[in-house]
DNA sequence: AGTATCGTTCCATTATTTGGAACTTGATTT
DNA sequence: AAATCAAGTTCCAAATAATGGAACGATACT
């Protein structure tokens, strides 16, 4: 098996391999299928390596390549090998510049960010993963895409559990059964047992921390979002170093937290309010 | 010829009419189609709308969407909207993050920045249009995504002559030949007779000016960027407001944007050089 | 209640995708 | 230089998925 895409398996399997999910797209699913290989990989593939991992007969994968590099999805250089195509950058940054949720949060993370001095992110949950939609840095070195747009576990995320405390037990359940538990760091939840009795605090609360779960050093407070209708189910979250961010310091923000994602959830309400 | 394209073409106009293109990637170019639709519209688009833009059969299109929505490509809210789905921005951030071409010239990016104060952007051409694919800024409030991805046109953009000076004779013209040449203000070219003009000044020089073609009171000096092979083409730019960027001193730093365009082109030499 | 309007489902027809095998191309070995 | 091997590309009958007209629901409007 190819060294270089134990990574790439790893972010599969996050993604539900229990759920036996067959793709309902046709002809569609295959191609996705090809575009996840590509983008999750660490460097670009050649024909074979997508060969074995896809496992499709050759002269199938050489057009279903051909036509994802004709359409700019994906790009083929000299050397024969595939990497993401920048067509995926121009959808994604008209998405994200359109995107409503984005606009109406922006102004309160802004706020929240100046009244903290720490980093402060937005996310929503996407299946069994949060994806970062904006982040609001207070010093200089923002390397933009840094964050935004990538996808995070659920399980061991301040916004991942913030937004996890907001499904109803038996969706939580079917959720959190097609999700494989890497252990980040010592204090990640190895199991959903443990999850799911804590998942139930941060429900009664209100508010979520994350202990360095995901990564070692890093803390953060969260607090969820949704709207009546379950459309949207996410989180606000200051993160920062452990160093900077006790957890006494961390307590003392759960109300700040709490009152911008009230701002967001308020914001969001008559923007689309009338008609729910 | 079918009738539902002709939105389509609109957007293509921009990108390329001219050539006739018919889409060789049959499902998933009908389907790139309608994401192009989604993506490029102001506000979310209802069923109807979608229907009388592609002007599909209602069965057909019906099932499209779906298969989009399923993939996460887009995402259909309660109202019945279609917006670009979230996946797009997960599939970008890898991208972005994992591009050979930037991660090359990042620090040479950086360099230029703090020898000049100002905004720098890295480009590549593809298409018609110039998409950047960095961005360093001076100051703090950047917003990320606020450039990067974004597709902007070729004949008013400073590193989009630069690329342009590039090209051999009959490339450019037939590149040309699909723009539809908007003027954004007084100083856009409104023909591709006095871009030519201008382009072949360019090559020669080997650095280019915008000066304030695409946007009023923005001005730019860019310098080309290439490979042997014309993999990739594109540019180095430092822009600004023209009353902070005279003319006189965007002449002065013609020198460093060159040797920042040079840096960078060493350094995709080492990196792919000895293969080719 | 009556009637548009909007969105969804069905299914025989049609077009696209499939995949094995044959064929290039280019590098490596004898 | 010829032979061998691996990597990629092209072909085409068979299998599969997409198509689109029409019938069917669901709301909103009168």
């Amino acid at each position: 098996m190819l060294p270089f895409l134990s990574r790439a398996d790893e972010t599969m399997d996050a993604n539900g391999e229990g759920m036996a999910q067959a793709r309902e797209t046709g002809t569609l699913g295959k191609l996705m299928v090809l575009l996840d290989l590509v983008t999750h990989a660490d460097a670009p593939l050649r024909f074979t390596d997508i060969l074995s991992l896809a496992g499709q007969p050759r002269g199938t994968l050489h057009r279903q390549l051909s036509h994802l590099v004709e359409e700019g999805l994906l790009e083929l250089d000299g050397d024969g090998r595939y990497a993401p195509g920048l067509r995926l950058l121009d959808f994604a940054a008209r998405s994200w510049a359109r995107n409503e949720f984005r606009l109406i949060a922006e102004p309160h993370l802004v706020d929240l960010q100046h009244a903290t001095g720490e980093t402060v992110h937005l996310g929503v949950l996407r299946g069994q993963s949060i994806i970062y939609l904006d982040k609001v840095e207070g010093r200089q070195p923002v390397r933009m895409y840094s964050q935004i747009g990538n996808a995070s576990p659920c399980y061991c995320t301040g916004v991942g559990k913030a937004a996890l405390s907001l499904l109803p037990a038996e969706s939580l359940v079917d959720l959190l059964a097609g999700v494989n538990f890497t252990r980040f760091t010592a204090a990640t939840h190895a199991s959903p047992a443990s999850l799911l009795a804590e998942i139930r605090e941060i429900a009664d609360q209100g508010y979520a921390f994350d202990r360095e779960e995901h990564e070692a050093g890093i803390r953060c407070v969260a607090a969820p979002i949704w709207s009546e209708d379950r459309t949207f189910l996410g989180g606000v979250s200051i993160t920062g170093p452990a160093y900077r961010l006790s957890m006494e310091l961390l307590a003392q923000w759960v109300v700040p937290v709490q009152r911008a994602a009230g701002r967001i959830m308020e914001g969001m309400r008559i923007r689309l309010g009338p008609r729910r």
